[in-house]
DNA sequence: AATACTTATGCAATCGCTTGCAATAATGTT
DNA sequence: AACATTATTGCAAGCGATTGCATAAGTATT
């Protein structure tokens, strides 16, 4: 492997007009550095990224951990992290894969964090590095979210335009922010616009939703629309329907939240408020980077930076 | 940050003890090596993992580079994302996650390559690095692969055994060894079994193989059983069978393969023929940390090593 | 034409750690 | 008890790059 020394050598200049032909090349005179370039190209050259680290405190490494078990084949982040890992590319950095328990090997300039919990915010603490979240965060940390209060008022709006009578919403039985901005926009909304309706948690699984239809029939007038918190819980709800022989969306109306199971099974139409993960994920590689080039923003709360970027309900055929 | 020479004066040794209480404890007497584990705990010390590598010139990072595009969310790499991921950690290896088309930034050990097509083989070569492939290849890379040819011989004889009569492979129309593996277990099979049968390449999406159940319906009679290279497929195949008013699986079977999208859409109860990924995902770590450590066994072909886990049919709903 | 500025380049030190060899202490052998 | 081994520890060098300061060359100012 060629080294800075052995350009430097072969073009006759010292290794420092070469380190700065790449990391600062206005400062070196045009035609020297194009002939380095040339002798880079010429050897092969690659920067040890490792020696670079060490001196300049700097790995170019961002490291994505995901605090939810990885067993399960979630796209959700599968979708993040086709945003981050391009975003990254662009920036020329590199996407470092961790869950919570990853032995910490490989330092890193910082942290993007999702699928987190309250319980994992001791660990965030002692991070002394920037940090940008998925997800609204009460402890100052910058992050990045979408509407869910507002999306959930949309869903809901649409529904009730759409001719349905009765809302339930469906919600996801953890105690994060993300869930209590949705239950929040729910129950605002039925109130605002006095709207029969009423609030369920389940844990997010299909056939829990499924269950739960078939236990609750009798709760569930013609006409209600399911405002569900994820796409799987939609899956469920309308299959529960179906099995109660009844019709969507004719008899019964339901919308899903994510949009990301949708364009694997094209047959299940399911109208969902789909959320801009790809999007996210770069706005939040770009957030954290702004944070790495300019300190005084380390893991500590401070002020705190959001990001929102609006779900669109995407109409398809679970809805009329 | 503590380095290593805080630790050291704090403990009054030298560095290098230091370095070896870390390194090769058994150097060390027992009973200094914990009062230099001790102080290192006090410290909250950390190796730096860029000084490491400079001089170890090991980097304790392994590269997983998918080449398909990751715009698609597909649920079989986030699998295979869980396994190795969780391998390497027990390895204390780092996971680093790259396209075909990152930037080149950070060095590794080695490569886990996925996704890969005939026309990345050149990119392949110039790395001179230990590679392991996830699929079969001919070009001498170690692999890790299922038994495609006898999945499909097992889907084909379990319809066959059900009592279906005629048999149709959907496979995926791309000239792959995976593919080619299990379109010749078809016709072996069907050859050898004598059994009636048909073999077809369709674009991997749901809504294709639905369009091409309707337009050849005609080829189709009654007790035909569908063998398909993918979850998708067969989940397209099934509504297609279903949008003719034909029942699954009374009338009509349809086998997946993959089975990776099941466990989200509980309804779908396809039978697939399920591939291991989270093991093939450790298997292809250990395999690769075997040739890191064991030199001798860079990019280039050499004895070929390859290690086969068997998928295995997972019986549901779509067929009797 | 002499001085003051820029602009380009080089030198030396250093980042934190590990490799190879040397030195010391502890143990065993006859 | 003198010597050969083995177990522990330390020293010095250097991995490949970047930072800060010094120097040399080039241009502008009066």
């Amino acid at each position: 492997m060629a080294t800075l020394n052995d350009v430097a050598k072969r073009a006759n200049v010292s290794k420092m007009t070469v380190s700065r032909a790449i990391n600062h090349p206005e400062q070196v005179r045009p035609e020297l550095r194009d002939s380095i370039l040339h002798v880079m190209a010429e050897l092969n050259y690659q920067p040890n990224a490792a020696a670079r680290a060490l001196v300049s405190r700097r790995t170019r490494v961002v490291k994505l951990t995901i605090f939810e078990d990885m067993d399960t084949t979630e796209p959700y982040y599968m979708m993040l992290l086709a945003g981050i890992a391009n975003e990254l590319n662009q920036h020329q950095y590199a996407l470092q894969l961790a869950t919570r328990n990853s032995y910490e090997v490989g330092e890193c300039d910082g942290y993007i964090l999702t699928g987190i919990r309250q319980k994992n915010y001791a660990w965030v603490e002692q991070l002394k590095q920037p940090v940008v979240f998925f997800g609204r965060n009460q402890q100052g940390y910058d992050y990045v979210d979408t509407n869910n209060y507002q999306a959930i008022q949309d869903s809901s709006a649409y529904a009730i335009q759409s001719g349905y009578t009765n809302l339930v919403f469906v919600g996801i039985a953890v105690d994060e922010p993300f869930e209590q901005d949705r239950e929040r926009g729910f129950r605002d909304f039925i109130t605002a616009n006095q709207v029969s309706g009423q609030l369920v948690q389940l844990a997010n699984h299909c056939h829990v939703a499924t269950d739960y239809v078939r236990q609750h029939w009798a709760d569930f007038p013609s006409n209600t629309a399911f405002i569900c918190a994820s796409d799987r819980l939609g899956i469920g709800i309308e299959d529960g329907i179906i099995l109660q022989g009844k019709r969507v969306p004719e008899d019964y109306g339901v919308i899903g939240f994510d949009g990301v199971l949708l364009n694997q099974i094209a047959s299940k139409r399911l109208t969902t408020m789909k959320q801009p993960l790809e999007a996210m994920g770069r706005a939040a590689v770009r957030l954290l980077l702004a944070n790495i080039a300019n300190p005084g923003s380390p893991a500590t709360p401070h002020d705190q930076e959001k990001i929102i970027i609006n779900s669109r309900l995407s109409i398809a055929e679970s809805t009329r």
